[in-house]
DNA sequence: AGATTATTACGAAATATTTCGTAGATAAGG
DNA sequence: CCTTATCTACGAAATATTTCGTAATAATCT
């Protein structure tokens, strides 16, 4: 009995995860540079720090203060993660249907051929595992 | 110069425009009764009034005042909205890569071959605008 | 009419999130 | 050693969102 899963991060931890997924472990500065960037403000020094004490308190992150500038890394991957609100993206947006957040997606902006490409392969993947997966039915083929 | 765009809907207001959108205009009462039954606890009749007070200054939905229960319907409208939440949601969540939500979305839950042979079609029309539109290439064929 | 009920308007409390200032500690530079 | 810079911890202000209580008004019922 102690698992609590992580709880789903807000927008400023979310963009925090970002920097860390993609950078890997880094310090408050580090991360706190990365925002600035990304955003037309600097970020206050204090307030970057503070989310991530925050975040580390949730679970959201990792620290290893052995140096004096401690180094924060992700404790939740990024998959899992993306998951985790796309589900509840799904609902609160597209009422629960899946299919109605791909349709909008691919509608309503542009595709290229390549990225098309890309999710025929996917549909194809799973439609050999769906049936796979199905071969009672089939089995007759 | 009368165009302020209604801006992205909250949590609340959007789960009233999923009420709008599938039940069409409706009094305070009605759609209270509708929130309500969607979630484990009562919602305070005033709590969705409030809200949707809110929303009208906000121009996310219109009221007609001519009888004492005043009857509000959605300003914006589903697939627009959709399309907004969508955009927001991509930044933040999958940093801009529609194709990622997508792959996320079809990969990690389970998609029925119905569904799977729509975004087929969905994908085939999309090729088929990307190539009639790209026409000025092709004109030496 | 008088009492009860339903409705709107409005202020403000409750909650969540983001932002920053300040204090104290530690390191680094001169 | 003293000054300056950097870092953490912490409290709290600023902002956004949700929730509800209360008062005023209008409709309904007896």
């Amino acid at each position: 009995m102690s698992k609590a899963p992580p709880p789903k991060p807000t927008d400023s931890e979310l963009e925090i995860l970002h920097v860390l997924w993609q950078h890997g472990p880094a310090t408050v500065r580090v991360i706190n540079d990365h925002l600035s960037q990304r955003r037309q403000a600097e970020v206050g020094y204090t307030t970057t720090l503070k989310i991530l004490q925050l975040m580390l308190e949730k679970g959201l992150v990792r620290r290893d203060d052995a140096d004096r500038s401690h180094v924060y890394r992700a404790a939740v991957r990024e998959q899992e993660t993306q998951g985790l609100l796309l589900d509840k993206f799904v609902d609160a947006a597209f009422g629960g249907s899946a299919l109605k957040l791909v349709m909008q997606a691919l509608g309503s902006r542009q595709t290229s051929a390549d990225e098309l490409a890309q999710i025929r392969r996917l549909l194809n993947d799973i439609e050999i595992q769906n049936s796979t997966a199905n071969s009672d039915d089939d089995e007759h083929a």
